[in-house]
RNA sequence: GGGAGAUUAGCUCAGUUGGUUUAGAGCACCUGCCUUACAAGCAGGGGGUCACUGGUUCGAGUCCAGUAUUUCCCA
């Protein structure tokens, strides 16, 4: 006996266990059809959400049917390193111990990371596999590991030897929390209400002020100058006077810059050389002194000239001075003014420009062939217009910062002595390259020191589809499964990831890191607002998954998510995920309860309803296929639903079941048996588990003989003109059920209904087993051929054919001649859209042939209807 | 400020080279059913000037231009 219900968590880890147990998500080369994916890899720090069930979901669709296509499929998974991530996690256990990180050696706090990392994490890896996913293991990467490192190294000095790479003082993005520099991507603007300040500033020597605006009094303390537009009328009087910097007096130039605009603000620039972008291009432009007022951490210094502001926030200081400038008369205004702040992305810190020697990566080079095989479809994107994103960014590229000033990550192989720096994969290549440097031979290592930087996580992650593979180790690996087939993602780290794999590809293989880009959307709640923590509105992934299975949530994922699409998630979608799991197993039961009497002679509705199936599943695979190359995974899994719960479930089986209690005949047996299974092969990549569950109860099986192993169904011949037939006769049951409905007559009452003599009618019914299924499903007593309108019945229009309900029931004269009118208005509207079109003399010479013989038909299908609804009104 | 997209039923979205009986699905809604596979269900129903204006075409939800609203990206 079968459960009534289905019950997803007995079965998922059951199934999961015995795949692993297969082998089934190993792969090694052999002489099939590679078919690779490498895992976006999630951070070491990482646990499931909702972002990440979208993603694998889709990843391990397209390689469970890639496995079920023949092709020999690899999914790679893995975990980057997530430097500041990770350093800022242990940071924190550390001092919930009571250490701190000034405290301990590099090597000492490393070891706290790796113990950490080995205790903690990688925890989403093993929930990966509640959700199904079928990544082969044995392959687990991890970008800190010795190979993946090794690669990194490499390709740091090869860059550096081609003259790719550099270490330059530039402005950067300095996060004061996590004491580190960050590139342009990790910085997150937004707008942010605050003030704008108006302070004046002394012209020396007279009783004059100039009055500036900014957003950040807190830095008038490093100022060098004041600058105002070179034509602008109002300062022309200032040229080579001074002013005295409020509060220190310092004095300092007026320069002239058509920089400065000015519509904004007084058109009076305060200038700080050191703590703005655009301050350190007309610094440079003028040759004005640099002064910085902050420290790594934010806190103001002695280079600022007040002594209380040392060691005090830039924020707490912002307070402060703006009371000093109020006392000392020299604020003029305060205006609310709302402005755009950038973040750090890991530290919601707000972001310092600080002057700062970092490495850079030149681009420009790297960009160059990148650019071009995407806009040549080499490497081709799903959606497309993606394309005009990246091309935007390809063609405006700055040079990416790679160093870090963290701990955990890649340390820069990068050695100093003396004013040099020798750059090597060893420290002894490095001490080689300097004894010849010098020509001094008795150097030894100590007296070389190695760049105490990391490199950004993304500088090994854009090397993932190589390294995983190993690419500047054994090649048969890579031979094999590079390019990798597909990448799957999220359009938001186009740039951290995708662009960057690509040239590092072009760079290194001199080949595309992957053939298709599949960019997902983003997951939101029902009110488009983005999942966030702080919002508190992502659903636990691992509880989604215990009370709505696996599957359940598999299929709410996807069927609302088209490529590039925003998925907005809502509860309902993963509880039709489980609703759908449940029909499944209960056209299982349905079969599984019946006896088998193999006397019993095939009906003819069933032979019917069997071909009929068979050629609409055959129907339905050439329209998977296109599906599948589009990669429109969400528009196949809706296909396969409604095939299954409409066409298979509530049509198929109502025609095939045998009446209560009675055997079914064993040939449409067997069928429903090789048609169910092959329903669990289509659905399979979608919804593994249940599939793999319904597979085995089918039917008696072998060893090795399960569904994530079997092969796709192959499209059979099919006749459209047949299947037409079928769901023409389905129209005539719906009918005779709504029917059934406005008079409230009882399902199992049978009735006596008449069909009027035509030409249409004739033909439908003359295919075999049609009037069969009508009788069986409609619960007919008889279906009767007439000429005329039988007395005391209702009549309804399938198509231009005209049939009679007979009722022992008073008819609603009134309401069956709306119903009728409505459908007469609806037939004139119709035909004289069409006639319209025929009696264009242009459309008819001009249009394809088909075309206005199909408007003929329309035509002549319309004057039917309305002659028989005409009829139909009389006769009330 | 620059750029890219979006606008189809109450909601979320399909609609693939312009022509397939005057637009499809799921959810929501309404009506009637506990009919032995399934109430996590069954049967049926209503609901849309395809944002607006103009153009191209024999023919436009689909192509073009403008307007409005809106989302995102970059600065």
């Amino acid at each position: 006996m079968i459960s009534p219900t289905y019950n997803p968590a007995e079965v998922e880890e059951k199934w999961y266990a015995h795949w692993e147990s297969k082998g089934y998500f190993h792969s090694e080369p052999d002489e099939r059809e590679a078919f690779s994916i490498v895992i976006p890899p999630p951070n070491v720090t990482g646990v499931l959400h909702m972002g990440h069930m979208l993603n694998n979901t889709i990843q391990d669709i397209l390689i469970r049917k890639a496995l079920l296509d023949g092709k020999n499929a690899c999914w790679v998974p893995g975990m980057d390193h997530a430097s500041i991530a990770t350093e800022a996690k242990v940071v924190k256990m550390l001092r919930e111990k009571g250490i701190k990180k000034s405290d301990l050696t590099r090597d000492e706090f490393l070891a706290y990371a790796w113990e950490w990392k080995e205790k903690y994490g990688g925890i989403i890896l093993k929930q990966l596999r509640k959700l199904g996913a079928a990544c082969d293991w044995e392959r687990t990467a991890f970008t800190m590991d010795e190979e993946r490192s090794a690669a990194v190294y490499k390709t740091f000095v090869d860059l550096y030897h081609k003259g790719k790479l550099y270490r330059g003082l530039r402005m950067v993005n300095w996060d004061p929390e996590a004491l580190t520099v960050l590139s342009n991507e990790e910085v997150i603007y937004k707008d942010e209400s605050s003030h704008i300040y108006h302070v004046r500033y002394q012209i020396e020597g007279s009783e004059e002020f100039v009055t500036i605006a900014t957003t950040r009094p807190e830095t008038i303390l490093g100022d060098s100058a004041i600058a105002v537009h070179p034509e602008d009328p109002r300062y022309q009087h200032l040229k080579g006077k001074r002013a005295l910097v409020p509060l220190i007096n310092r004095s300092i130039p007026i320069i002239f810059d058509d920089y400065v605009d000015r519509e904004f603000g007084t058109g009076a620039l305060k200038v700080t050389p050191a703590h703005d972008v655009n301050d350190y291009e007309i610094g440079k432009r003028h040759d004005l002194e640099v002064i910085e007022v902050l420290n790594d951490d934010g806190t103001l210094n002695e280079k600022g000239e007040v002594n209380h502001y040392v060691g005090q926030s830039r924020f707490k200081v912002r307070t402060e001075i703006v009371k000093e400038l109020e006392a000392s008369a020299n604020l003029v205004e305060v205006k609310p003014y709302t402005h755009n702040v950038g973040r750090s992305e890991r530290t919601n810190a707000v972001v310092e420009p600080k002057l700062s020697l970092q490495w850079y990566v030149d681009m420009k080079k790297l960009a160059e062939p990148a650019l071009k095989a995407v806009m040549t479809d080499e490497v081709e994107f799903f959606p497309k217009n993606q394309k005009n994103v990246y091309k935007h960014w390809m063609e405006n590229i700055r040079d990416w910062c790679i160093s870090r000033q963290l701990w955990w990550g890649h340390q820069i192989p990068a050695w100093y002595y003396k004013d040099d720096v020798y750059v090597a994969e060893t420290a002894e290549e490095a001490l080689y390259q300097a004894r010849a440097h010098t020509g001094d031979h008795d150097l030894e290592l100590d007296d070389l020191r190695q760049d105490e930087d990391v490199l950004d996580t993304w500088f090994s992650s854009w090397l993932w589809p190589m390294s995983v593979f190993d690419e500047f180790g054994d090649q048969e690996e890579i031979d094999y499964y590079y390019p990798t087939s597909v990448l799957v993602t999220g359009w938001d780290i186009i740039f951290l990831w995708v662009a960057r794999m690509i040239m590092s590809g072009y760079e290194w293989k001199d080949e595309k890191p992957f053939e298709h880009v599949y960019f997902t959307g983003m997951v939101r709640d029902k009110q488009r607002r983005k999942m966030s923590k702080q919002l508190g509105n992502s659903p636990d992934a691992i509880k989604l998954m215990e009370e709505f299975g696996a599957d359940g949530v598999r299929y709410g994922m996807l069927s609302s998510s088209p490529a590039g699409g925003d998925l907005l998630f809502d509860e309902k979608l993963v509880d039709q995920g489980k609703k759908f799991c449940n029909k499944l197993w209960n056209a299982l039961r349905m079969f599984k309860n019946l006896e088998i009497d193999s006397s019993l002679e095939t009906p003819q509705e069933n032979k019917l309803a069997i071909s009929w199936l068979e050629q609409k599943k055959s129907m339905m695979l050439e329209e998977l296929e296109g599906n599948f190359k589009a990669y429109r995974l969400s528009e196949a899994l809706v296909t396969i639903y409604s095939f299954i719960w409409g066409d298979f479930c509530s049509w198929y089986l109502e025609i095939v079941k045998p009446d209560y209690e009675q055997p079914i005949d064993p040939h449409t047996y067997q069928k429903s048996m090789d048609l169910f299974e092959e329903l669990c092969l289509i659905l399979h990549p979608f919804m593994p588990f249940i599939t793999e569950e319904i597979w085995h109860k089918l039917k008696k099986r072998g060893k090795g003989e399960d569904c994530m192993a079997g092969s796709w169904p192959e499209a059979g011949q099919f006749d459209k003109g047949f299947v037409k037939s079928v769901e023409k006769a389905k129209d005539v049951v719906s009918k005779i059920r709504d029917v059934r409905n406005k008079y409230g007559l009882k399902k199992s009452e049978p009735l006596k209904v008449y069909v009027e003599e035509s030409e249409g009618a004739r033909e439908l019914l003359s295919v075999e087993g049609i009037r069969a299924m009508i009788l069986k499903i409609g619960v007919l007593e008889d279906l009767i051929w007439t000429t005329t309108e039988p007395e005391g019945t209702i009549g309804f229009l399938s198509g231009t054919e005209k049939y009679y309900v007979e009722l022992e029931l008073e008819i609603d004269v009134e309401a069956e001649r709306e119903k009728l009118e409505k459908d007469l208005d609806h037939a004139r509207g119709f035909v004289r859209s069409v006639e319209k079109k025929l009696a264009n003399e242009r459309f008819v010479s001009n249009a394809p042939e088909q075309v206005v013989a199909l408007e003929r038909k329309k035509l002549l299908d319309g004057k039917e209807r309305i002659r028989i609804i005409e009829e139909s009104l009389k006769s009330l």
